[in-house]
DNA sequence: TATTTCACG
DNA sequence: ACGTACGTGAAATAT
């Protein structure tokens, strides 16, 4: 029989990690709820993992304690809690409240003299009990009924100390830790210690003398600043003992069943999480959604909660159809899909919505979807959907050419909020809606067992196509209005809906690739490779897998002793950055500098790419994303084409394989020239920079002659690289930190770098300065063309993340406004090329780079047009400038 | 699923 | 005293 648990938690020091802990996250009502959040997640972890009989939660007093009379500097200096903090130790109240939790606060008494006073009390009704803090003074209340649980990084990252893991940890007893503390003090509650006295010096000292009485009664023994120290501060160590030592006989006259935990209040704690928007917290408490289909009709609370029902689909004949749609001219559609792949999937089902009413084909699809070619293709009748790239890709498939693409909603709420982790259409659901309707999870599962909407019980999927149908019809005028309130209208009707449909054209046609020549540099590789371990094994003495960082430590720290750089949080770092540092140390190192650099290669590149291939046409079909940076630029996956290596010829080497698709073609591959540095000089309004650039000079050159004052024909190659990297830092959000690390020079050195730019191009500094501040008064950052990135961030008190925001409201201008011209760009290339009826088409864009596909007869023509219309996108104080060149392979057209 | 590493702009 | 360059995606190992 295991005996019945008890869980004691310190609300204040869960909920002061959690709100540190958590991004700053707030409701609709702009009301902080992160701490919170955090305190819950870590109250459920808690629940399901140790499942307590009883549960109680201490908090600290608003007002002085005991310990300030014995000491009226205790806790002084400590800043006082913001009140986006304070305001949720009310909210944490109600909330247990609602779960039935008993909680305690006790006038001039801490929660850990509670805690403590606690687990003593009920230490012999044969029970167990678990403090959850993350205050290590805790550790000194550990027995063998008591356990402290603290939490490592994070709020729910956790670790167990019992007895023997505090004398593994310290080697001392929990009882020992009041003395530890008393030597060498606590900062964070100004206990002042013994001067000089830290945690090593302190542990040494008690595991020779025991305890604090012990050192003293020893103190002759001790030599020397320590014992002089030890002596003047002697009063001073005793009274941080008694400030350090938890009270543990509070009298509590509480009955054990008094803490007993059992039913929450569901009702009242789901209405309390829908207001702080804990839509995940929900779950928990939901009457278990009936899983049987057809049942569990999700009832829709509409503003004024009169309820109505989504509406069933009805399936539907084509020519009934086209006949609704063309009286209407307007309508929502979206299909289900047989692959989260959507380029080599076929349609399960095709959904759509004409006012208000859903209606379904399953049967013949592409033959229907064929019979409404001219609907889909209408430019004058308007089509809307969720995501509809997907829907843009599978018509392409059939030949059709979407046109009158009025609304996305996907792409909507993209645009209010492009720092969102999902833009699902549960979520949309209830954010404007506030229906909560099942994701897509739910009916597909998810992991290895996912299934795809040909698999599952049609009236499920049909139920799933309904809502969302339904949920993207009802909420566009919302989001419609928002846009218009926040000046994004034209970004989005300009910008971002056209672009939807050159990504879906960029990802039919795909890229070809030589399989043949990959095949061959795969076997390269794979033979260096060989070659290459063995050595490695030979220098090491055994066998170990040079995939495993954690073995190539153990390999290099341990068996070879070689000094230890950097480490992460599980073990020694081997990144390329340390293993340069050890070059010169053994010669084992730069076998495995070159054996990492070959296997990314290979193991990416070549076996990774093989199998995105397209047995068809020999093309890789790369999936472009829409809504995943947050600062405007578009993404690739499987494959990723923006990161096809390119910085070592042997990467480069790869780019062989990516070629014309026949000899009538030929690649034709145009870039911005350092178009973020432009966007610089127009957004700060810096007009050496300005100028700089229109007497056509060296950019990187130019500012090496300005940051080392040397005329320009003084510079050197080094000088020259390190001026680039400034200016790469300054538009990153520079630091010296950043800037000494990445040039390998002392962080003085990479000061006086950055405060030459900042004095030279004063307008940048101004900039700099100006941005941040505009970025904490409204909350958010824009691109020239508007659009926008909230950054709660910079209201942080914690130092690191505030920084972190600071360098965003830098950099996202920026990188969001570049990101911005060549989306224009890349629409009005694709949109003149059909317009001309041209055959060259547009298959990539790498962020400021774009590839056309070009048909060699119009090559001259194309190269017309691209550079007009890339560099004409925008019209900023600098012109835009754009290089080209062309080969049969993107090798060669760089 | 998280962590580490590394490819690109 | 602290601990940072901005934005991504993929593969491999460890948990």
């Amino acid at each position: 029989m295991s005996k019945d648990k008890f869980v004691i938690i310190d609300g204040n020091s869960i909920l002061f990690r959690a709100y540190y802990a958590l991004p700053p996250f707030k409701n609709k009502k702009g009301v902080f709820t992160n701490a919170v959040y955090g305190f819950l997640t870590m109250l459920y972890k808690i629940i399901d993992d140790y499942q307590p009989k009883y549960i109680c939660v201490a908090f600290d007093p608003d007002k002085p304690t005991f310990r300030h009379e014995k000491y009226e500097d205790y806790k002084a200096g400590r800043a006082k809690a913001p009140n986006e903090l304070v305001m949720q130790f009310g909210m944490i109240r109600d909330v247990l409240d609602k779960h039935n939790i008993e909680y305690l606060e006790i006038d001039s008494y801490e929660a850990d003299d509670i805690a403590g006073s606690l687990a003593n009390k009920f230490k012999e009704k044969g029970i167990k009990t678990y403090l959850v803090t993350s205050d290590k003074d805790y550790l000194q209340l550990i027995d063998k009924d008591t356990t402290v649980i603290l939490t490592k990084t994070g709020v729910t990252n956790i670790v167990e100390f019992d007895e023997n893991k505090m004398e593994e940890e310290y080697g001392i007893t929990p009882e020992q830790f009041i003395d530890l503390k008393a030597l060498m003090g606590d900062s964070s509650d100004n206990i002042p210690g013994v001067y000089g006295i830290g945690e090593k010096t302190g542990l040494k000292l008690l595991k020779k003398y025991e305890s604090l009485d012990g050192v003293y009664e020893n103190i002759d023994e001790i030599k020397g600043k320590m014992k002089e120290r030890l002596e003047k501060e002697k009063s001073q160590a005793y009274l941080s003992y008694t400030l350090a030592k938890i009270i543990k006989n509070l009298p509590m006259d509480y009955k054990l069943d008094f803490f007993k935990y059992s039913e929450a209040d569901k009702k009242e704690l789901l209405k309390l999480y829908d207001e702080y928007e804990f839509r995940k917290l929900k779950d928990r408490f939901k009457e278990s959604a009936q899983l049987s289909f057809g049942t569990d009709n999700i009832k829709i609370k509409e503003k004024e909660k009169n309820v109505k029902e989504i509406p069933e689909g009805k399936e539907i004949k084509i020519e009934e159809l086209a006949k609704k749609i063309k009286e209407k001219k307007r309508f929502g559609f979206k299909f289900l899909y047989s692959d989260e792949r959507v380029y080599y999937s076929k349609i399960v089902y095709a959904g759509f919505i004409i006012d208000n009413d859903v209606f379904y084909i399953k049967e013949k699809i592409s033959e229907s979807l064929n019979k409404m070619k001219d609907i889909f293709e209408d430019e004058e009748i308007k089509k809307y959907s969720h995501h509809i790239k997907d829907e843009l890709i599978s018509l392409l498939k059939l030949d059709i050419n979407l046109n009158g693409l009025e609304f996305d909603s996907m792409i909507g709420k993209y645009i209010i909020d492009p720092s969102e982790r999902s833009y699902n259409i549960d979520r949309l659901a209830y954010e404007f809606l506030e229906i909560d309707i099942h994701d897509e999870s739910y009916y597909l599962g998810k992991g290895k067992k996912k299934k795809n909407f040909g698999e599952i019980e049609e009236e499920r999927a049909l139920k799933y196509l309904s809502e969302l149908l339904y949920i993207t019809d009802n909420i566009k005028e919302n989001i419609e209005k928002k846009l218009k309130e926040t000046k994004m209208e034209k970004l989005y009707n300009n910008f971002e809906l056209p672009l939807v449909k050159v990504m879906a054209s960029m990802e039919v046609l795909g890229f070809k690739i030589d399989r043949e020549e990959l095949n061959n540099i795969g076997d390269k590789f794979k033979g260096k490779l060989e070659i290459l371990e063995e050595v490695i094994q030979d220098f090491a003495g055994e066998e170990f897998n040079l995939n495993s960082p954690k073995q190539l430590g153990e390999i290099l720290f341990d068996k070879l002793d070689l000094p230890v750089i950097k480490k992460t949080k599980t073990g020694f770092s081997t990144n390329a950055e340390v293993l340069e540092k050890l070059k010169s140390k053994h010669p084992i190192i730069n076998k495995i500098i070159e054996y990492r650099q070959l296997s990314k290669l290979n193991s990416t590149y070549v076996d990774g790419f093989i199998k995105l291939v397209d047995e068809n046409d020999g093309r890789v079909h790369s999936s472009f994303k829409q809504t995943t940076a947050s600062t405007g630029r578009i993404s690739s996956t499987e494959p990723n084409l923006q990161n096809i290596p390119v910085r070592t010829e042997e990467g480069r080497e790869l780019r062989k394989v990516f070629v014309a698709e026949s000899e009538d073609f030929t690649l034709l591959d145009a870039d911005y020239s350092q178009i973020e540095l432009r966007v610089l000089a127009h957004v700060a309004d810096e007009t050496r920079l300005i100028e700089a650039f229109e007497n056509g000079e060296d950019i990187h050159t130019k500012t090496a002659s300005e940051v080392f004052k040397v005329p320009m024909d003084k510079v050197t190659s080094t000088m020259r690289s390190r001026a680039k990297a400034v200016n790469f830092g300054i538009v990153y959000g520079i630091s010296d930190y950043g800037l000494s690390r990445d040039l390998n020079i002392s962080r003085k050195e990479a000061k006086e770098y950055i405060d030459n730019y900042l004095d030279y191009y004063s307008n940048i500094n101004k900039y700099m300065k100006e941005i941040i501040k505009k970025g904490k008064k409204d909350g958010y950052v824009e691109t020239v063309f508007g659009r926008r990135r909230f950054l709660p961030e910079l209201k942080s008190r914690n130092y690191n993340v505030r920084s972190f925001g600071e360098r965003l409201a830098l950099n996202t201008p920026i990188q969001g406004t570049a990101a911005d011209i060549i989306k224009k760009a890349m629409i009005n290339v694709y949109e003149r090329l059909e317009k001309e009826k041209l055959k060259s088409r547009l298959i990539l864009q790498v962020h400021d780079e774009l590839i056309i596909e070009v048909y060699k007869p119009e090559l001259e023509n194309i190269k017309n047009i691209l550079r007009e219309e890339m560099e004409n996108a925008a019209k900023l104080k600098i012109k835009l400038a754009v290089d080209m060149s062309t080969g049969g392979s993107w090798y060669e057209a760089k």
